[in-house]
RNA sequence: GUGGAUGUAGCUCAGCUGGUAGAGCACCGGACUGUGGCUCCGGGUGUCGCGGGUUCGAACCCCGUCAUCCACCCCA
Protein backbone atom coordinates (compact mmCIF):
# COMPACT_ATOMS: atom_id res chain seq x y z
CA UNK A 1 0.00 0.00 0.00
CA UNK A 2 1.82 2.72 -1.31
CA UNK A 3 0.69 5.53 1.35
CA UNK A 4 1.65 9.08 1.14
CA UNK A 5 2.72 9.46 4.92
CA UNK A 6 4.11 7.37 6.97
CA UNK A 7 4.81 7.78 10.87
CA UNK A 8 8.31 8.50 10.89
CA UNK A 9 11.30 6.12 10.77
CA UNK A 10 11.53 4.83 14.61
CA UNK A 11 8.14 6.12 15.70
CA UNK A 12 4.80 3.91 15.69
CA UNK A 13 1.19 4.78 16.73
CA UNK A 14 -0.63 2.95 20.06
CA UNK A 15 -3.94 1.77 19.23
CA UNK A 16 -6.61 1.22 21.33
CA UNK A 17 -6.39 -2.63 21.78
CA UNK A 18 -2.57 -1.69 22.48
CA UNK A 19 -3.12 0.70 24.89
CA UNK A 20 -5.49 -0.98 27.21
CA UNK A 21 -2.49 -2.71 28.42
CA UNK A 22 -0.38 0.42 28.46
CA UNK A 23 -2.91 2.23 30.91
CA UNK A 24 -3.27 -0.63 33.16
CA UNK A 25 0.50 -0.86 33.45
CA UNK A 26 0.53 3.23 34.10
CA UNK A 27 -2.38 3.32 36.48
CA UNK A 28 -0.25 -0.13 38.71
CA UNK A 29 3.24 2.23 38.18
CA UNK A 30 1.36 5.29 39.94
CA UNK A 31 -0.06 3.39 42.93
CA UNK A 32 3.29 2.08 43.75
CA UNK A 33 4.58 5.63 43.23
CA UNK A 34 2.14 7.34 45.47
CA UNK A 35 2.46 4.63 48.16
CA UNK A 36 6.32 5.39 48.01
CA UNK A 37 5.88 9.05 48.90
CA UNK A 38 7.02 10.47 45.35
CA UNK A 39 5.14 13.53 43.47
CA UNK A 40 5.27 13.61 39.77
CA UNK A 41 6.91 16.25 37.54
CA UNK A 42 6.41 17.18 34.85
CA UNK A 43 9.12 19.13 32.78
CA UNK A 44 9.01 19.82 28.81
CA UNK A 45 9.67 17.28 26.05
CA UNK A 46 12.03 20.03 24.58
CA UNK A 47 15.15 22.07 25.92
CA UNK A 48 17.84 24.01 25.26
CA UNK A 49 20.05 21.64 23.83
CA UNK A 50 23.36 22.53 25.82
CA UNK A 51 21.25 20.96 29.14
CA UNK A 52 21.79 17.64 28.00
CA UNK A 53 24.97 17.98 26.23
CA UNK A 54 26.21 19.43 29.69
CA UNK A 55 24.95 16.34 31.50
CA UNK A 56 24.97 13.32 29.29
CA UNK A 57 28.76 14.07 28.43
CA UNK A 58 30.04 15.62 26.01
CA UNK A 59 31.24 12.38 23.64
CA UNK A 60 28.46 9.94 25.07
CA UNK A 61 26.63 8.53 22.27
CA UNK A 62 23.77 9.80 22.79
CA UNK A 63 25.03 13.53 22.55
CA UNK A 64 27.17 12.96 19.81
CA UNK A 65 25.22 10.85 17.46
CA UNK A 66 21.52 10.42 18.88
CA UNK A 67 20.19 14.13 19.74
CA UNK A 68 17.01 15.39 17.87
CA UNK A 69 18.42 19.01 17.55
CA UNK A 70 16.77 21.93 16.39
CA UNK A 71 16.77 25.75 16.13
CA UNK A 72 13.34 27.19 16.66
CA UNK A 73 12.32 30.45 14.44
CA UNK A 74 13.77 32.42 17.44
CA UNK A 75 17.15 30.75 16.58
CA UNK A 76 17.11 29.39 20.18
CA UNK A 77 19.30 25.69 19.68
CA UNK A 78 17.14 23.06 21.32
CA UNK A 79 16.64 18.93 21.68
CA UNK A 80 14.30 17.28 22.11
CA UNK A 81 14.53 15.13 25.27
CA UNK A 82 16.72 11.98 25.44
CA UNK A 83 16.23 11.08 28.98
CA UNK A 84 14.57 12.73 32.13
CA UNK A 85 17.19 13.36 34.26
CA UNK A 86 18.58 16.72 33.06
CA UNK A 87 14.72 18.00 32.83
CA UNK A 88 14.00 16.97 36.99
CA UNK A 89 17.66 18.67 37.95
CA UNK A 90 17.22 21.59 35.73
CA UNK A 91 13.64 22.41 37.20
CA UNK A 92 14.70 21.47 40.31
CA UNK A 93 17.38 24.47 40.59
CA UNK A 94 15.08 26.69 38.34
CA UNK A 95 12.03 26.43 40.96
CA UNK A 96 14.12 26.61 43.81
CA UNK A 97 13.08 23.08 45.21
CA UNK A 98 16.16 22.71 47.06
CA UNK A 99 15.15 25.87 49.35
CA UNK A 100 11.89 24.06 50.34
CA UNK A 101 13.17 20.46 51.87
CA UNK A 102 16.61 19.09 51.42
CA UNK A 103 14.79 16.07 50.33
CA UNK A 104 13.00 15.56 47.29
CA UNK A 105 11.26 12.64 45.95
CA UNK A 106 9.94 13.12 42.39
CA UNK A 107 8.51 10.45 39.14
CA UNK A 108 8.03 11.31 35.83
CA UNK A 109 6.70 9.61 32.46
CA UNK A 110 6.31 10.68 28.90
CA UNK A 111 8.19 10.13 25.72
CA UNK A 112 11.80 10.88 25.34
CA UNK A 113 13.69 10.81 21.58
CA UNK A 114 17.11 9.34 20.51
CA UNK A 115 17.68 9.41 16.92
CA UNK A 116 19.38 5.92 16.37
CA UNK A 117 18.67 3.11 14.21
CA UNK A 118 15.25 1.28 15.32
CA UNK A 119 15.38 -2.31 15.82
CA UNK A 120 13.68 -4.73 18.03
CA UNK A 121 12.74 -2.54 21.34
CA UNK A 122 14.55 0.19 20.11
CA UNK A 123 12.73 3.04 18.46
CA UNK A 124 13.28 7.21 18.00
CA UNK A 125 10.15 8.27 20.32
CA UNK A 126 10.16 5.63 23.16
CA UNK A 127 8.45 6.02 26.50
CA UNK A 128 10.52 5.87 29.97
CA UNK A 129 8.79 6.32 33.61
CA UNK A 130 11.22 7.18 36.10
CA UNK A 131 12.30 8.51 39.75
CA UNK A 132 14.79 10.44 41.62
CA UNK A 133 15.32 11.04 45.05
CA UNK A 134 17.22 14.53 45.13
CA UNK A 135 19.47 15.88 48.13
CA UNK A 136 20.52 13.04 49.65
CA UNK A 137 23.68 10.88 49.27
CA UNK A 138 23.05 8.14 52.15
CA UNK A 139 23.11 4.61 51.27
CA UNK A 140 19.99 3.63 52.01
CA UNK A 141 18.48 6.26 49.33
CA UNK A 142 20.68 4.23 46.67
CA UNK A 143 18.56 1.10 48.34
CA UNK A 144 15.25 2.79 48.47
CA UNK A 145 15.37 3.63 44.50
CA UNK A 146 16.29 -0.06 44.18
CA UNK A 147 13.44 -1.35 45.94
CA UNK A 148 10.96 1.29 44.49
CA UNK A 149 12.34 0.04 40.87
CA UNK A 150 12.18 -3.45 41.77
CA UNK A 151 8.76 -3.20 43.31
CA UNK A 152 7.74 -1.84 39.99
CA UNK A 153 7.90 -4.55 38.09
CA UNK A 154 6.64 -6.61 40.79
CA UNK A 155 3.41 -4.65 40.27
CA UNK A 156 3.66 -5.24 36.31
CA UNK A 157 3.84 -9.42 37.24
CA UNK A 158 7.84 -10.02 37.12
CA UNK A 159 9.09 -12.02 40.10
CA UNK A 160 11.96 -13.54 40.73
CA UNK A 161 13.89 -10.76 38.83
CA UNK A 162 17.71 -10.23 39.35
CA UNK A 163 19.29 -6.66 39.43
CA UNK A 164 22.37 -6.32 38.37
CA UNK A 165 24.38 -3.74 40.42
CA UNK A 166 27.84 -2.04 40.20
CA UNK A 167 30.33 1.31 41.62
CA UNK A 168 31.24 3.63 39.03
CA UNK A 169 33.32 5.41 41.79
CA UNK A 170 33.94 9.02 41.75
CA UNK A 171 35.01 10.67 38.10
CA UNK A 172 38.63 10.72 39.88
CA UNK A 173 38.68 7.28 40.77
CA UNK A 174 37.17 6.55 37.37
CA UNK A 175 39.98 7.92 35.56
CA UNK A 176 41.88 6.58 37.12
CA UNK A 177 40.97 2.73 37.00
CA UNK A 178 41.02 4.14 33.04
CA UNK A 179 44.56 4.76 33.47
CA UNK A 180 44.87 0.86 35.02
CA UNK A 181 42.76 0.06 32.47
CA UNK A 182 45.04 1.40 29.31
CA UNK A 183 47.88 0.26 31.04
CA UNK A 184 46.81 -3.29 31.49
CA UNK A 185 45.85 -3.14 28.09
CA UNK A 186 48.89 -1.59 26.40
CA UNK A 187 50.69 -4.83 25.19
CA UNK A 188 47.65 -5.41 22.92
CA UNK A 189 46.23 -2.42 22.12
CA UNK A 190 47.30 -2.48 18.73
CA UNK A 191 45.58 -5.48 17.98
CA UNK A 192 42.40 -4.16 19.15
CA UNK A 193 39.28 -3.73 17.03
CA UNK A 194 37.92 -0.64 15.26
CA UNK A 195 35.73 -0.21 18.13
CA UNK A 196 37.74 -0.85 21.00
CA UNK A 197 40.34 1.07 19.89
CA UNK A 198 38.01 4.19 20.04
CA UNK A 199 36.77 3.43 23.15
CA UNK A 200 40.33 3.13 24.58
CA UNK A 201 40.60 6.91 24.05
CA UNK A 202 37.29 8.14 24.94
CA UNK A 203 35.87 5.54 27.23
CA UNK A 204 38.32 2.94 28.38
CA UNK A 205 35.78 1.44 30.96
CA UNK A 206 33.35 0.86 27.53
CA UNK A 207 36.41 -1.64 26.22
CA UNK A 208 35.84 -4.42 28.57
CA UNK A 209 32.21 -4.77 27.05
CA UNK A 210 33.54 -5.82 23.34
CA UNK A 211 31.64 -8.57 21.89
CA UNK A 212 34.34 -8.90 19.13
CA UNK A 213 35.63 -11.98 19.92
CA UNK A 214 39.00 -11.34 18.91
CA UNK A 215 39.41 -8.75 21.62
CA UNK A 216 38.12 -11.34 24.55
CA UNK A 217 40.77 -13.98 23.33
CA UNK A 218 43.09 -11.18 23.32
CA UNK A 219 42.06 -10.12 27.27
CA UNK A 220 42.44 -13.72 28.04
CA UNK A 221 45.84 -13.91 26.51
CA UNK A 222 46.67 -10.93 28.62
CA UNK A 223 44.96 -12.80 32.18
CA UNK A 224 46.90 -16.43 31.11
CA UNK A 225 49.85 -14.34 30.92
CA UNK A 226 50.17 -13.38 34.52
CA UNK A 227 48.47 -10.06 34.22
CA UNK A 228 44.63 -10.33 36.05
CA UNK A 229 42.40 -7.75 34.68
CA UNK A 230 41.86 -4.89 36.66
CA UNK A 231 38.35 -4.26 38.28
CA UNK A 232 36.69 -1.17 38.99
CA UNK A 233 35.58 -2.18 41.88
CA UNK A 234 38.69 -2.38 43.08
CA UNK A 235 40.35 1.17 42.57
CA UNK A 236 37.25 2.71 44.45
CA UNK A 237 38.25 5.35 47.30
CA UNK A 238 37.66 4.13 50.67
CA UNK A 239 34.25 6.34 50.82
CA UNK A 240 33.00 5.05 48.19
CA UNK A 241 33.76 1.30 49.04
CA UNK A 242 31.87 2.43 52.05
CA UNK A 243 29.00 3.76 50.12
CA UNK A 244 29.35 0.30 47.97
CA UNK A 245 29.24 -2.25 50.46
CA UNK A 246 26.20 -0.74 52.52
CA UNK A 247 24.39 -0.74 49.44
CA UNK A 248 24.70 -4.19 49.66
CA UNK A 249 23.75 -4.44 52.77
CA UNK A 250 20.58 -2.67 52.46
CA UNK A 251 20.17 -4.78 49.90
CA UNK A 252 20.46 -7.89 51.44
CA UNK A 253 18.20 -6.79 54.50
CA UNK A 254 15.24 -6.24 51.88
CA UNK A 255 15.54 -9.66 50.64
CA UNK A 256 16.56 -7.94 46.92
CA UNK A 257 18.22 -10.74 44.49
CA UNK A 258 21.15 -9.16 43.08
CA UNK A 259 24.31 -9.37 41.45
CA UNK A 260 27.44 -7.66 41.35
CA UNK A 261 28.34 -7.21 37.43
CA UNK A 262 32.04 -5.30 37.00
CA UNK A 263 31.19 -4.36 33.87
CA UNK A 264 28.25 -2.69 34.14
CA UNK A 265 28.97 0.92 33.00
CA UNK A 266 25.83 3.29 32.03
CA UNK A 267 25.66 5.42 29.34
CA UNK A 268 25.65 9.00 30.57
CA UNK A 269 28.69 10.53 32.08
CA UNK A 270 26.95 12.00 34.96
CA UNK A 271 26.61 8.95 37.16
CA UNK A 272 28.75 8.32 40.14
CA UNK A 273 29.32 5.30 42.75
CA UNK A 274 25.93 2.84 42.07
CA UNK A 275 25.34 1.71 38.54
CA UNK A 276 22.09 -0.51 38.06
CA UNK A 277 20.32 -2.56 35.16
CA UNK A 278 17.41 -4.70 34.77
CA UNK A 279 17.42 -7.41 31.69
CA UNK A 280 14.68 -9.87 30.33
CA UNK A 281 16.42 -11.96 27.67
CA UNK A 282 13.43 -12.19 25.39
CA UNK A 283 13.73 -8.69 24.05
CA UNK A 284 16.62 -9.72 21.98
CA UNK A 285 19.46 -7.38 21.43
CA UNK A 286 17.66 -4.66 22.99
CA UNK A 287 17.43 -6.40 26.50
CA UNK A 288 17.46 -3.73 29.15
CA UNK A 289 13.95 -2.91 30.78
CA UNK A 290 15.54 -0.10 32.65
CA UNK A 291 18.88 0.95 34.72
CA UNK A 292 19.54 3.76 36.80
CA UNK A 293 22.27 4.94 39.75
CA UNK A 294 23.69 7.94 41.18
CA UNK A 295 24.54 11.53 40.01
CA UNK A 296 25.99 13.37 42.80
CA UNK A 297 27.91 15.74 40.14
CA UNK A 298 25.46 16.67 38.01
CA UNK A 299 23.28 19.76 39.80
CA UNK A 300 26.72 21.16 40.19
CA UNK A 301 27.47 20.54 36.97
CA UNK A 302 23.79 22.72 36.07
CA UNK A 303 25.54 25.21 37.99
CA UNK A 304 23.71 24.75 41.51
CA UNK A 305 24.92 23.65 44.67
CA UNK A 306 27.08 20.42 45.10
CA UNK A 307 23.50 18.19 45.79
CA UNK A 308 23.78 14.46 45.46
CA UNK A 309 21.29 12.53 43.93
CA UNK A 310 20.15 9.03 42.38
CA UNK A 311 17.58 7.86 40.33
CA UNK A 312 16.28 5.03 37.71
CA UNK A 313 14.45 4.88 34.54
CA UNK A 314 12.39 2.20 32.64
CA UNK A 315 11.72 1.34 29.30
CA UNK A 316 7.75 1.47 28.79
CA UNK A 317 8.09 0.12 24.86
CA UNK A 318 10.34 -2.63 25.91
CA UNK A 319 8.51 -3.71 29.19
CA UNK A 320 4.78 -3.31 27.87
CA UNK A 321 7.19 -6.31 24.84
CA UNK A 322 7.73 -8.73 27.91
CA UNK A 323 4.00 -8.13 28.79
CA UNK A 324 2.56 -8.92 26.10
CA UNK A 325 4.14 -12.05 25.55
CA UNK A 326 3.21 -13.25 28.95
CA UNK A 327 -0.50 -11.63 27.51
CA UNK A 328 -0.40 -10.01 31.15
CA UNK A 329 -2.08 -6.59 31.86
CA UNK A 330 -4.91 -7.37 29.68
CA UNK A 331 -7.81 -5.14 29.68
CA UNK A 332 -10.76 -5.35 31.97
CA UNK A 333 -13.97 -5.58 30.17
CA UNK A 334 -16.24 -3.28 31.30
CA UNK A 335 -20.20 -4.32 31.05
CA UNK A 336 -21.47 -2.55 28.20
CA UNK A 337 -24.55 -1.76 27.15
CA UNK A 338 -26.23 -1.42 23.55
CA UNK A 339 -28.90 0.59 22.94
CA UNK A 340 -31.13 -0.95 19.66
CA UNK A 341 -33.54 1.07 17.92
CA UNK A 342 -36.83 0.07 15.63
CA UNK A 343 -37.59 2.48 13.24
CA UNK A 344 -39.96 4.45 15.29
CA UNK A 345 -37.67 4.67 18.18
CA UNK A 346 -34.96 5.84 16.96
CA UNK A 347 -35.15 9.71 18.67
CA UNK A 348 -35.75 7.82 22.16
CA UNK A 349 -32.95 5.77 21.48
CA UNK A 350 -30.92 8.40 20.84
CA UNK A 351 -32.19 10.45 23.76
CA UNK A 352 -31.86 7.12 25.82
CA UNK A 353 -28.78 6.86 24.87
CA UNK A 354 -26.95 10.12 25.83
CA UNK A 355 -28.83 9.95 28.95
CA UNK A 356 -27.45 6.44 30.06
CA UNK A 357 -23.87 7.70 29.30
CA UNK A 358 -23.97 9.69 32.29
CA UNK A 359 -23.50 6.48 33.89
CA UNK A 360 -22.66 3.52 31.82
CA UNK A 361 -20.55 2.62 29.48
CA UNK A 362 -23.09 2.71 25.96
CA UNK A 363 -22.94 2.24 22.69
CA UNK A 364 -25.50 2.29 19.39
CA UNK A 365 -25.85 2.25 16.21
CA UNK A 366 -25.36 5.18 13.99
CA UNK A 367 -26.63 3.94 10.56
CA UNK A 368 -30.12 3.20 11.35
CA UNK A 369 -29.75 -0.69 10.84
CA UNK A 370 -31.40 -3.52 10.93
CA UNK A 371 -32.41 -4.93 14.27
CA UNK A 372 -30.25 -7.96 13.57
CA UNK A 373 -27.47 -5.92 12.20
CA UNK A 374 -27.57 -4.46 15.49
CA UNK A 375 -27.38 -7.55 17.28
CA UNK A 376 -24.39 -8.18 15.53
CA UNK A 377 -22.87 -5.05 15.90
CA UNK A 378 -23.36 -5.17 20.03
CA UNK A 379 -21.66 -9.21 20.13
CA UNK A 380 -18.64 -7.84 17.92
CA UNK A 381 -18.13 -4.77 20.17
CA UNK A 382 -18.30 -7.43 23.31
CA UNK A 383 -22.00 -5.95 24.76
CA UNK A 384 -22.71 -7.74 27.57
CA UNK A 385 -26.64 -6.30 27.53
CA UNK A 386 -28.35 -4.80 24.57
CA UNK A 387 -31.81 -2.47 24.93
CA UNK A 388 -34.28 -3.39 22.48
CA UNK A 389 -36.73 -0.20 22.33
CA UNK A 390 -39.25 -1.77 20.37
CA UNK A 391 -42.27 0.17 19.12
CA UNK A 392 -44.73 -1.06 20.88
CA UNK A 393 -43.21 -1.87 24.21
CA UNK A 394 -41.98 1.95 24.51
CA UNK A 395 -45.29 3.15 23.40
CA UNK A 396 -46.35 1.26 26.53
CA UNK A 397 -44.10 3.04 28.71
CA UNK A 398 -41.14 -0.30 28.44
CA UNK A 399 -38.24 -1.57 27.74
CA UNK A 400 -36.37 -4.65 26.53
CA UNK A 401 -33.33 -5.73 28.32
CA UNK A 402 -31.68 -8.79 27.09
CA UNK A 403 -28.35 -10.48 27.90
CA UNK A 404 -25.80 -11.22 25.46
CA UNK A 405 -24.47 -13.94 27.57
CA UNK A 406 -27.28 -16.11 27.89
CA UNK A 407 -30.02 -14.92 25.61
CA UNK A 408 -32.42 -14.13 28.17
CA UNK A 409 -34.65 -11.23 27.94
CA UNK A 410 -36.87 -9.42 30.32
CA UNK A 411 -39.65 -6.09 29.77
CA UNK A 412 -38.98 -3.76 32.28
CA UNK A 413 -41.13 0.16 32.82
CA UNK A 414 -39.15 2.35 31.43
CA UNK A 415 -38.94 4.11 35.14
CA UNK A 416 -37.18 1.16 36.72
CA UNK A 417 -34.48 1.27 33.69
CA UNK A 418 -31.89 2.89 35.95
CA UNK A 419 -32.17 0.09 38.88
CA UNK A 420 -32.51 -2.49 36.62
CA UNK A 421 -29.49 -1.75 34.81
CA UNK A 422 -27.03 -1.20 38.21
CA UNK A 423 -28.61 -4.47 39.18
CA UNK A 424 -27.17 -6.25 35.90
CA UNK A 425 -24.39 -4.94 35.67
CA UNK A 426 -22.81 -4.77 39.35
C1' G B 1 26.54 5.57 10.84
C1' U B 2 27.48 -0.11 9.08
C1' G B 3 25.71 -5.03 7.49
C1' G B 4 21.94 -8.75 6.20
C1' A B 5 16.89 -10.14 5.11
C1' U B 6 12.07 -8.72 3.46
C1' G B 7 8.09 -5.57 0.84
C1' U B 8 1.50 -9.15 -3.04
C1' A B 9 -5.98 -7.59 0.04
C1' G B 10 -7.26 -4.83 6.68
C1' C B 11 -4.10 -9.40 8.77
C1' U B 12 -1.15 -14.07 7.73
C1' C B 13 0.58 -15.67 3.29
C1' A B 14 0.46 -18.53 -1.90
C1' G B 15 1.61 -17.16 -6.91
C1' C B 16 5.73 -23.15 -11.19
C1' U B 17 10.74 -21.83 -16.26
C1' G B 18 7.88 -13.92 -17.35
C1' G B 19 1.35 -14.39 -20.08
C1' U B 20 -1.55 -7.77 -15.95
C1' A B 21 -3.34 -12.22 -8.81
C1' G B 22 -5.39 -16.05 -5.33
C1' A B 23 -6.40 -18.69 -0.19
C1' G B 24 -7.62 -18.47 4.97
C1' C B 25 -9.07 -15.09 8.58
C1' A B 26 -11.29 -10.29 8.97
C1' C B 27 -14.90 -7.06 6.82
C1' C B 28 -19.76 -5.84 4.19
C1' G B 29 -24.63 -7.59 2.47
C1' G B 30 -28.44 -11.36 2.37
C1' A B 31 -31.26 -15.99 4.07
C1' C B 32 -33.67 -13.73 9.18
C1' U B 33 -38.25 -6.00 6.60
C1' G B 34 -38.79 -7.22 15.82
C1' U B 35 -33.61 -10.54 17.91
C1' G B 36 -26.55 -11.66 18.01
C1' G B 37 -23.25 -16.06 18.36
C1' C B 38 -23.80 -21.35 14.62
C1' U B 39 -24.82 -22.40 9.46
C1' C B 40 -25.51 -21.26 4.32
C1' C B 41 -25.27 -17.81 0.04
C1' G B 42 -23.16 -13.53 -2.21
C1' G B 43 -19.22 -9.57 -2.41
C1' G B 44 -12.13 -8.86 -3.55
C1' U B 45 -12.24 -4.42 -0.73
C1' G B 46 -5.36 -4.71 -4.80
C1' U B 47 -1.17 1.64 -8.41
C1' C B 48 1.74 -6.73 -6.50
C1' G B 49 6.16 -0.37 -1.85
C1' C B 50 7.70 3.54 -5.52
C1' G B 51 10.49 5.05 -10.12
C1' G B 52 12.96 3.51 -14.30
C1' G B 53 15.00 -0.45 -17.64
C1' U B 54 14.83 -5.26 -20.51
C1' U B 55 10.65 -7.67 -23.16
C1' C B 56 5.37 -8.47 -27.78
C1' G B 57 4.19 -8.96 -22.51
C1' A B 58 6.89 -7.97 -15.68
C1' A B 59 4.28 -9.44 -9.07
C1' C B 60 8.28 -12.50 -11.20
C1' C B 61 14.44 -10.45 -14.55
C1' C B 62 17.97 -5.78 -14.00
C1' C B 63 19.08 -0.84 -11.77
C1' G B 64 17.75 2.82 -8.42
C1' U B 65 14.89 4.48 -4.39
C1' C B 66 11.78 4.29 -0.06
C1' A B 67 10.05 1.48 3.95
C1' U B 68 10.04 -2.55 7.47
C1' C B 69 12.58 -6.22 10.35
C1' C B 70 17.01 -8.29 12.55
C1' A B 71 22.00 -7.54 13.95
C1' C B 72 26.46 -4.19 14.78
C1' C B 73 26.96 0.30 17.52
C1' C B 74 24.51 2.23 21.70
C1' C B 75 20.93 1.87 25.16
C1' A B 76 15.43 2.12 27.40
Amino acid sequence: MALKHQAPLGTRDLLPAELARWQWAESQARGVLERYGYGEIRTPIFEDYELFARTSGESSDVVTKEMYRFTDLGDRDLALRPEGTASVARAYLERGLGGQARIHRLWYMGPMFRYSRPQKGRFRQFHQIGAEIIGSSAPGADVEMIALFVDLFEAWGFSNLTVAVNSVGTPGTRREYGERLREWLAPVASDLGGDSLQRLISNPLRVLDTKDPRDLELFDKLVRGGAPMPRMLDSLDSESREHWEQVLGGLDALGIAHRTDPGLVRGLDYYTRTAFEVHDPSLGAQSALGGGGRYDGLIEALGGPPTPGVGFSIGLDRTMMVLEQRAAGGPAVPGTIFVAAMEGTRAAAAQLTRELRREFRVDCDLESRAIGAQLKLADRAGATLVLLLGEEEWARGEVVIKSLRDGGQKVVPRAMLLEALRERLK
